[in-house]
DNA sequence: GCTACTCGGGG
DNA sequence: GTGTACGAGTAGC
């Protein structure tokens, strides 16, 4: 039999572990394969590394198995030698940790001790998340454990290569309605009244389902949630499916059917073995546990790998499928439930839709190739590469190396040494390299990157714990600018250096075949695999500089930074100096050259040679890339700057306007200022014009001033998280809903609705100016231009025109703005006093002592020379204000 | 400029 | 489950 591996767990027998690998088999069916061990049990262990006789310590201990003096290498520092250490066997994985915390507590130094024992056993059968595994002469097993038709005892273990086998998804979600209208529903009261649920293969004929405990047309309706909820079981354990996904599922919806299933008495079991499915919160997150199948959220996953301002179903949808979500506002929920028939078809059609968008993401979009490969690549299980992080990935590859190698892994640190690792790493961890960027608009620029530098660098410099040396002296070392020693190759060649030549020199075949492979399909599947080695071989470095890693190393991940630094410098200085071209910019691994040539082809020609000819003279496998062609290029500070920039594609070349650390979207602007913004550099860059982008920028600001600016571009927009009143402080969309409840509380924006706003003329605090657009329209109010031009358009645009040392008083069109107050005073010479006016005459404070003006009163109330502030208006000044 | 805190998605 | 885990963006100093 073959099959891929989805999950591994393990069940106690006997009081013994008994590993379970579920997969799913090359004829589509579910298995459980059980392995217990050949001649002996396979059982959990860790290492300690002690003089003393480590059974005289253990006795009493009544989970140890056994223990054998074994020979290792200590992980850190160079070691000629393997050491005598013990090897100690338990019984029960789950109470490794007690041991462990006591043996560490009496002062050993203990090794491999926080390994999960699926892990344990995955490295020693050298099996990987989502591997095939081939199994001969399968006996069955009789076993009332797992809820697999394919039960099956494993004497031998042997994994292949092959493609990925067709799996089963299932899409689901849920609608809840709280029983207090307004508020979010409470898992603990408020029931589900509905799932959708969406089948990547036909269940019963079906694509798709909609369970409910109200009938309608397609709705298979319960009587109860209870049996609805029984219903969804029943169908998901039939269904069976391998992947579950949703749209935030993860944190939302499963765990509040599990809530769900309490309250109602259920056991919540629709896993592939007998456990409950149960839901964790850790640091308000949940980890939710479901044996055999895989929790794939849409949500997580896109906003993983796609840069959006929002994330929200609709939004994703429209962005990436061009669809979009029904048009049922989380307020209307409520009232379609329990309103007439079309009403309610119309939620069920809802629901539907946000079941069929998840399900379309994960499929139309392939989401999973990258984590399937990351899964492969790393021997991670697919649902822990969907929830960790790099670390885990990592680690993973560090414990099958080492292990490979007889070398032994330290544990992972514990919070104290956390935070003093935190603390150091600040003050001594040193980053890459920026050239300072020369000021001014540059016009063919040649990009050239180090390929992945630091991978590079550590292969080049065999760079490794293992090769790090401690107290020893030692002819031939290899020393960094940093100034830690590493022994040479000959000597003993790094662990870290020979994964990343690996995992490097496998991303080369996978590139080269994925040149000539012509079926998208499996294109597809070589480019995942190609980013996920990439990824992969970027993210040890980070490693050692990371205070939770089991090898953090401050003198390795220095020395790699500082090896970086020094290359940059010298490549620099070899341009210069032999080329006679100016670098105009650099950061960590890359520098701009600034050559005199316009033609694309020529310009690439000579970027070419240049690095042939810097890479010449490199060490190891250091190399530099002509990457790309910056037609013109404009830094605003080192990490800041815009660029026309030209890349070679198989399509010939492709250009784009590159960004980097400067906001062009941002969630507290409004569209007008991400227009004009982007507006502004095109017509710098690629019109290489100035003065044209300045006046530009001036028809901008007179637009608003005029008020001829669409108001939809001046809209802001925020979610409400909480109560308008529950905010601290003043929040500008928050007051804004406690305006609109006033007037009319039945349409008042709801917790978690977004609120769209702008600000309009006044006097008060501009958070309190907030006003609903439809509302400024219909009453003809008038927007507050100056706040729109220097709070919203110049800040972005001031940095970008300083930059060519343009100043503010250019780009707001110099002598067309004299202030209101200004005009006021000239008007009436020295302001007359008026008792009252009304507030639409209002435009200004101004002081009466030494009438100095201002738009919005200063905290201390009154003026910097201490005068009394009045208002003032076109007709003087005025005591009160009537509203 | 840096550090501390908040909030996202879901209904 | 031998594991205790974000991260971008904004407010505040």
């Amino acid at each position: 039999m073959l099959f891929q591996v989805l999950d591994v767990d393990y069940t106690i027998v006997n009081e013994l572990p008994v590993i379970r690998i579920f997969g799913k088999s090359d004829r589509g069916k579910p298995v459980c394969g059980f392995f217990e061990g050949n001649s002996e049990r396979y059982l959990p262990y860790f290492y300690v590394d002690s003089e003393m006789d480590i059974n005289k310590v253990l006795e009493g201990e009544t989970n140890v198995h056994k223990t054998e003096r074994v020979k290792r290498f200590l992980p850190i520092g160079y070691h000629k030698e393997k050491k005598d250490v013990w090897k100690i066997f338990l019984k029960n994985p789950a109470k490794t940790p007690e041991l462990r915390d006591r043996l560490k507590a009496k002062g050993f130094d203990v090794y491999e001790a926080d390994i999960p024992f699926k892990y344990r056993f995955m490295t020693d059968f050298g099996i990987r998340g989502m591997d095939w595994i081939e199994v001969e002469n399968e006996v069955p097993v009789n076993t009332n454990t797992v809820n697999v038709e394919s039960k099956i005892v494993i004497k031998k273990i042997k994994t292949t290569e092959r493609e990925l086998s067709d799996l089963k998804y299932l899409a689901f979600d849920i609608e809840c309605v709280p029983l207090k209208p307004g508020s979010v529903p409470d898992e603990k009261y408020d029931p589900v009244i509905m799932i959708s649920l969406v089948f990547s293969e036909p269940y019963k004929g079906k694509k798709s389902m909609v369970i409910s405990t109200r009938p309608g047309k397609g709705v298979t309706s319960f009587e109860t949630e209870k049996e609805m909820l029984e219903g969804f079981v029943k169908i998901m354990m039939e269904y069976d499916p391998d992947i579950l996904t949703g749209f935030n599922v993860k944190n939302f919806d499963i765990p509040y059917i599990l809530e769900r299933m309490r309250q109602n008495e259920i056991v919540p079991m629709f896993g592939r073995c007998k456990k409950q499915v149960t839901a964790n919160k850790v640091m308000s997150r949940y980890r939710v546990n479901l044996t055999g199948r895989i929790i794939a959220d849409s949500f997580e996953i896109v906003k993983r790998d796609f840069s959006m301002k929002r994330y929200d179903l609709n939004t994703v949808s429209e962005n990436l499928l061009n669809e979009n979500k029904e048009d049922v506002k989380h307020s209307e929920i409520d009232k379609l439930w329990k309103g007439s028939q079309d009403g309610y078809e119309k939620l069920v059609t809802y629901c539907l839709k946000d079941s069929k968008l998840a399900m379309s993401l994960l499929l139309k979009l392939n989401l999973l190739d990258k984590y399937f490969a990351l899964a492969k690549t790393s021997g991670t299980l697919m649902q822990d590469i969907l929830d960790s992080g790099e670390t885990m990935r990592i680690e993973n590859v560090l414990l099958n190396e080492f292990n490979k190698n007889g070398f032994i892994l330290p544990c992972r640190p514990e919070g104290s040494d956390v935070a003093k690792r935190e603390k150091q790493r600040i003050i001594e961890l040193k980053g890459g390299f920026v050239i300072e960027p020369k000021k001014g608009l540059h016009s063919s620029v040649i990009v050239l990157d180090f390929k992945s530098m630091y991978p590079s660098l550590i292969r080049t410099f065999n760079i490794c714990p293992t090769t790090l040396i401690i107290d020893e002296d030692m002819e031939n070392s290899i020393m960094s600018p940093a100034g830690a020693k590493f022994v040479p190759e000959s000597v003993r060649k790094g662990i870290i250096p020979s994964i990343l030549e690996g995992l490097m020199k496998e991303r080369g075949d996978v590139k080269k075949r994925l040149k000539v492979e012509k079926d998208p399909q499996k294109k597809k599947g070589l480019d995942a695999k190609q980013w996920a080695l990439k990824i992969l071989s970027n993210a040890f470095y980070g490693h050692f500089g990371y205070p939770r890693a089991k090898i953090y190393k401050l003198e390795i991940a220095n020395s790699i930074t500082s090896f970086g630094r020094e290359t940059i410098a010298r490549t620099k200085e070899f341009i210069e100096k032999k080329y006679g071209y100016e670098v105009v910019y650099g950061d960590t691994d890359s520098v701009m050259v600034k050559i005199d040539k316009e033609d694309l082809e020529e310009i690439k020609k000579i970027g070419d040679s240049i690095s042939r000819d810097v890479t010449k003279n490199l060490k190891g496998v250091m190399e530099l890339e002509f990457e790309k062609v910056f037609k013109r290029f404009l830094p605003l500070t080192k990490k800041r700057y815009a660029a026309w920039c030209f890349e070679l594609t198989q399509d010939g070349w492709k250009d784009k306007i590159e960004t980097k650390g400067i906001e062009t979207v941002r969630r507290d602007w409004c569209d007008l200022v991400s227009e004009t913004t982007k507006r502004v550099l095109e017509i710098i860059l690629k019109e290489n014009d100035i003065k044209s982008a300045v006046k530009f920028f001036n028809g901008i600001v007179k637009e608003v001033t005029e008020r001829k600016v669409s108001i939809q571009k001046l809209v802001i927009t925020k979610t409400l998280t909480k109560r308008a009143d529950g905010y601290a402080g003043v929040q500008p969309h928050a007051e804004l809903a406690k305006k609109m409840k006033k007037r009319s509380p039945a349409d008042a924006p709801g917790v978690g609705d977004r609120i769209g706003y702008v600000i309009i003329k006044g006097l008060d605090l501009v958070s309190k100016r907030t006003e609903d657009p439809m509302y400024v329209i219909e009453r003809g109010l008038e927007i507050d231009s100056k706040y729109y031009i220097e709070n919203q358009l110049l800040p972005p645009v001031e940095r970008i025109f300083s930059a060519l040392d343009v100043s503010k008083t250019e780009l707001l069109g110099k002598g067309k703005q004299i202030s209101l107050c200004g005009a006021l005073n000239n008007f009436s010479g020295k302001p007359k006093k008026i008792e009252k006016v009304s507030l639409d005459e209002v435009n200004g404070l101004i002081c009466v002592k030494c009438s100095k003006c201002y738009d919005m009163p200063p905290l201390t109330g009154l003026c910097e020379c201490g005068g009394e502030l009045m208002f003032s208006s076109v007709k003087g000044i005025a005591r009160s204000v009537t509203v």
